[in-house]
DNA sequence: TTGTACGCGTTATCAA
DNA sequence: TTGATAACGCGTACAA
């Protein structure tokens, strides 16, 4: 038992079990050339003694921390937070420290990322959905930090994505299918300047679609806000105000379908009688709500972002070091009218 | 501007400046005792150098680290998340690194726990939403690690909380007033055994105050299950296929809400019409759905804890030590028909 | 196989 | 007001 009072250092150790610091430090990391029985009477010690390591001490004498920096926008999207928990369960298996760093705008983001190149700050970096620069990119590089993009690319740097721009196609060809011929989107403002693009490359790949349909994809009415259900709400009634208003809407995310459900709600409206609708990210409040969606494996995308980074931390090179996770359209009652609204299944 | 390749450390920045590192040190950390002179010259080699001081050297040297701990159960709750949005607001704003420990059983957290005692782990430590004991408590105060709880309360410890008792009676009281005589709850059970007890607090308080209107508390169908909106579902059915079905229902999540409303939906019911339901949160998916909830300050909940351990840090002793933040009942469509389903507000 | 001593980058103490 | 130097706790060459 750790007695209160005077931190146990190695030394303690050393002393109880009649060895060398080096000696213990050895069996400590678990290196070899140490006899069976001196390492028995170095655990013994250290249980004891309930000795531990200190962090700080071994990441000074190694040259570098033992934490991973994860870099997320602001937290405020429940896609962001599910990535993170991905995380989060890889690194902790391992014994890694997960440092958080939430920026809500370009300096914060500045700030972080000069910084974090450092070996004493982190012994590797994640960086979640915010669009990096060359030159943050560099800066790593230089230094020699691992580093992995999660939902947000740079060539030649280890990511994590989907292809948006397929998302967005898919999401055309299922309304398609269902004879919409006549289209509102409804996206993010990136207005703090993160870079993110998701949002415009999902329209891309949606435009595309409906053009190969041999329809105008400038007729689209496209509106964009701050990512939140409320806004997507204000912008749908703005979109079905037109004159002529679309059959159906496409929202870059399920946070943005859901607000875009409420107005219709509120207004009296049904889905998909008055208006078809297909979100993004297959959230549990799109299966709650029954939207239609274009789901992307988001706890997968942090499980996969961490692993490539322990692989980096190893000093493996990751083999495809650019990954592309698959979308899957799940069609439900707010774009297939028979759809029955599924008794949400039971596990979340 | 920092080349790549070597660390600069305070040493080639004394050089620079022609004076001993204590001198820039003694800059570093605003520390009087220094000539204004000396004070620019040292400044103007930082800047030059592109100089940051190593968090594990100063954090060895002065035996302490400088990250804040912060321990949650394993985040699925978008409650929690809203509380950590609002711990590192407040932590990042003083340069505080936040090291998230998720724990997702009682192994878990006890192994963190156990550990993040030590000075050399964390500076302080906040903990969300999960019940400590007095061991674990003493683990702490032994060591004078400082130790905020934040939505949970072990005596002498400062936390932050609300009432959640009270917050039961303001449901029920709601209901009542509304004509309610028979009724429903819908709490969370803690498989995981971390200790919640919000949800069997909610019921205490929503219990005593049907009991005090004269109605048999015992007569309340309370079903319990893992906290999630599919799980409510399923137990809203279970409350609803009873012979003699309540005609109202108290969750004890906005979560949980959810998922009884879109159990209503899926089988043609509406609220209040067939059924009165009431939430608890005041989570963004409230207003959204327009579900009546009584809610509770989750950021500030953050950013009142993290504000705490700041005091404790500086050695201060925090006047009211454990807070009790206000709850609000906000009316909505769920429990009074006449409210409209406001068209979500655009501000989040 | 094992022990000793130095270095990691800071802070803090003590002289100057 | 300053500079030199001893910790802080660990990893690791190097010596034994």
């Amino acid at each position: 038992m750790a007695v209160a009072g005077q931190r146990v250092s190695i030394f303690d150790v050393a002393k109880r079990a009649s060895v060398g610091v080096g000696t213990v430090s050895r069996v400590l990391n678990g290196r070899e050339g140490v006899s069976a029985a001196t390492r028995k009477r170095v655990l013994a010690a250290i249980d004891a003694l309930g000795y531990h390591p200190s962090r700080l001490a071994s990441g000074l004498s190694r040259g570098r921390s033992d934490a991973v920096a994860v870099v997320v926008p602001f937290i405020t999207s429940p896609s962001v937070v599910v990535r993170l928990e991905g995380i989060l369960e890889v690194l902790d298996n391992v014994g890694l420290n997960t440092v958080l760093y939430s920026v809500g705008n370009r300096q914060q983001r500045d700030r972080h990322l000069g910084v974090l190149g450092d070996r004493h700050e982190a012994a590797g970096v994640i960086v979640v959905s915010i669009r990096l620069s060359r030159q943050h990119v560099e800066r790593f590089s230089a230094v020699g930090t691992p580093l992995v993009l999660v939902d947000t690319r740079v060539a030649g740097v280890p990511s994590i994505e989907v292809d948006n721009r397929e998302g967005g196609r898919m999401a055309a060809s299922h309304l398609l299918g269902l004879g919409h011929r006549s289209f509102g989107f409804i996206g993010d403002i990136d207005r703090k300047h993160l870079g993110f693009s998701s949002s415009s490359e999902r329209l891309e790949g949606f435009s595309a679609r409906i053009a190969e349909a041999g329809i105008d994809p400038s007729r689209i009415a496209v509106r964009s806000g701050i990512h939140s259900a409320g806004e997507a709400a204000v912008l749908a009634a703005s979109i079905l105000e037109l004159v002529e208003p679309p059959t159906a809407i496409f929202a870059a995310s399920d946070t943005q379908a859901s607000g875009v459900l409420s107005y219709l709600k509120s207004k009296g409206l049904t889905a998909p009688g008055d208006l078809a609708l297909i979100g993004f990210d297959g959230l549990e409040v799109s299966a709650l709500l029954g939207i239609t969606t274009v789901a992307q494996p988001l706890f997968e995308s942090g499980v996969r972002g961490a692993q490539l980074l322990l692989q980096l931390l190893a000093g493996e090179v990751p083999d495809p070091g650019e990954l592309v996770l698959p979308l899957r359209l799940l069609p439900r009652s707010t774009t297939v009218s028979g759809a029955s609204i599924e008794p949400v299944s039971r596990s979340p």
